[in-house]
DNA sequence: ACAACTGGTTTTATCTTGAAACCACAAGGA
DNA sequence: TCCTTGTGGTTTCAAGATAAAACCAGTTGT
């Protein structure tokens, strides 16, 4: 975890995401859940992760509402990890890493699982940051400009 | 640093790219030069962290390809840390992080900084994803596919 | 009733981190 | 020229985080 100090009640929404989301592991876990894991022995099994840290991130993960500890769907009396609203919002964010990757760490036809939009089957297109007036924007054609 | 062995070789691209990051810090540093950061010296007062700790991030980050380290631009001799290509694939990543703290962690009106479209001075819009057909798609119209 | 599974917690050794001190070299001024 | 300051680190060491394994209570299947 990074050091409080330096993050909390930052004016930049890069800090304080980064402070919520805890560190990597909890990404990946975020990432499982949107491949429909949803309880804490299929995380622990799919990730390979020690318990005690698994039980820690699900728990500060459920306290930033990323998750929800929910009754579990299958009638058991266990419960479920599944995501809230707010968690559902770093899909682009994990959509991002991967794409990331991709395009960076695989030689070209290099095996490696995909995201295909469910309707077509077909692989989705890379992210893209638009202007207010549709134009697409890359690095140089944004910049930062302090809180009004 | 996450454990490597859960993560050396993995097929999935999020893991990799995880891997390659480092830590929190290191997308800090990258959003710092995303805004035109480049000394050691100005990382480091920016940041406000342990200058050994930044010493390694940026090392690593040059290993991983993500910064160069050149001639400093003003005649001195020292050095500058420049984002490469790959450096600058964390845009979407960096804007992904930024607008999911902007939705999740900011009252209605809370002042923070903004990233504009540099032509027009607006804010630019929500990251999206596309399918190959244009069709906007959200976590629930994705599938993830096993490397075929 | 019994055995196995789930979802953890506790314990302990190891590794990482952060703060501060230290250092070599470059640049600038008198 | 010498002296001072600034830059870009490395070293040291205490404190905190992590990983692995053992353990355990409640639940489920047979």
């Amino acid at each position: 975890m990074v050091k409080r100090t330096s993050m909390e009640g930052a004016e930049c929404p890069v800090a304080r995401s980064l402070d919520a989301i805890g560190d990597w592991w909890s990404l990946l876990i975020v990432r499982d859940a949107f491949d429909g894991i949803r309880r804490f022995g299929e995380f622990q099994r799919n990730l390979g992760m020690a318990k005690n840290i698994l039980s820690a991130r699900l728990r500060t993960l459920v306290a930033h509402g990323i998750f929800d500890l929910v009754p579990a769907s299958d009638g058991s009396a266990y419960q479920e990890y599944v995501l809230t609203a707010k968690g559902k919002g770093l899909f682009p964010l994990i959509i991002g890493l991967r794409q990331w990757g991709e395009a960076f760490f695989f030689e070209a036809g290099e095996a490696h699982s995909r995201v295909v939009d469910r309707e077509q089957g077909r692989p989705v297109r890379p992210l893209e940051l638009r202007a207010e007036d549709g134009r697409l924007l890359g690095p140089e054609d944004c910049v930062r400009v302090a809180a009004e």
